[in-house]
DNA sequence: AGATGATGTTACCGATCGGTACCTATAGCG
DNA sequence: CGCTATAGGTACCGATCGGTAACATCATCT
């Protein structure tokens, strides 16, 4: 257990979602994504097969045919799925901080430190997702609006915040975060988690159109 | 057409590595690797069967598990050569910019320039590998060791270049490039454009021991 | 010429894949 | 009770996968 323990309250929750009592009561389709999620992320996607997902979400093949019509559209469900709850993070982050571009974008930066460091051993899931799959899957569009949507949700905070060029500053922020995200797989391990100073550092040191009061 | 046609000398070849032409005489071994690079790439490697990589290699299936054990093998010697393309390509750097590290770090970003923008629609071949090889591959470990390479020779490129802080720059600059190519995969080809500028800009504006002469 | 080793060709194996047909069991509801 | 819709179980299909056996062909070297 390398993990600290209730380091910092973490926005995702970590149980173990294959765990049949956390599956038991919830209807065949939900449990069938929350599988797919588990063995989509370790595995990847083509190495999954229909038949294990099932298995995984304690139910077989026919259910889960009768809930999407093909792998491929399980696929984007599942891209969805998985763009919603990144979408549920930043709203959460938004709705803790109210009114205030300076503390979410350190709630935010938080959230990365978690990601980084408790969480998320092989990266991205939508960025891995995007590697495995052809450009013309129907779910690489549902990848690209959401990492275009991310980006753009940072250019408005930074530009809320008052920062003197904040798409320069938000696509900086970004591609370290992607960055570090990949990084995770190549090894990188100890550098990705240096990101989390490199942001702090960047979020302090870049230019403003107003000085921001010490704190 | 929209890449520049001889835009600026490129450190890689861009001709067709599968026209019969190039491969004809070639040895099988050699055919095998041009062809797996090529199919792989554009694929994955899981989608890719050994078959597909024989044909377009102009040659069979037997003649490849002559020169390759298993398809695991394969991959392993796929990831070997592109870490050695990877090093050549630093080495042809070093070698054009004799002890000058200032004009070796603006080549190497003129690399990168040449890279996001005209080549490697798919991003980093070797990451995209680490995303679809389990961690226990043992590919895994090649692609780990040149990224940790990669990051160690910007450090001493940095220190070389007497700047202040030469992990620091080094990682930043890293993941950024990072970054920008899994971006690429995620519709960030825009952004991924970007980076180009921020490392001039972080080249040019990260503390020095010793401040640099206007050119 | 003869021998040798690498390569090309075809056919095949067992396993697994995505996807479907068919039937049973269960739960809700009148 | 009986009706209906959903879910579980089993068996199966055609296709493809990684990998192998056996044989034909070819170039090379003595």
């Amino acid at each position: 257990m390398t993990a600290k323990l209730a380091s910092a309250k973490s926005l995702i929750d970590a149980a173990n979602p294959l765990d049949p009592a956390t599956l038991a009561d919830l209807p065949p389709r939900e449990r069938i994504l929350i599988a797919s999620r588990e063995l989509f992320y370790q595995q990847g996607i083509h190495p999954v097969g229909v038949e294990a997902i099932a298995e995984a979400a304690l139910t077989n093949k026919m259910t889960l045919y009768r809930h999407f019509k093909s792998k491929d559209e399980l696929i984007v469900a599942h891209c969805t799925q998985l763009a919603a709850e990144g979408d549920a993070v930043w709203d959460r982050i938004n709705a803790d901080n109210p009114n205030d571009p300076e503390k979410r974008l350190t709630a935010w930066v938080n959230h990365v430190e978690d990601v980084v460091t408790n969480r998320f051993e092989r990266g991205c899931a939508l960025a891995n997702a995007a590697v495995e799959l052809q450009p013309h899957h129907p779910a690489r569009v549902v990848i690209e609006t959401y990492k275009a949507r991310k980006r753009d949700q940072l250019v408005k905070l930074f530009r809320a915040a008052h920062y003197k060029k904040p798409e320069m500053t938000a696509d900086e922020v970004f591609l370290l975060f992607e960055g570090a995200r990949i990084s995770i797989q190549c090894g990188g391990k100890q550098m990705a988690l240096r990101v989390v100073k490199m942001l702090r550092d960047l979020l302090a040191n870049a230019p403003r159109k107003t000085p921001v009061e010490k704190r």
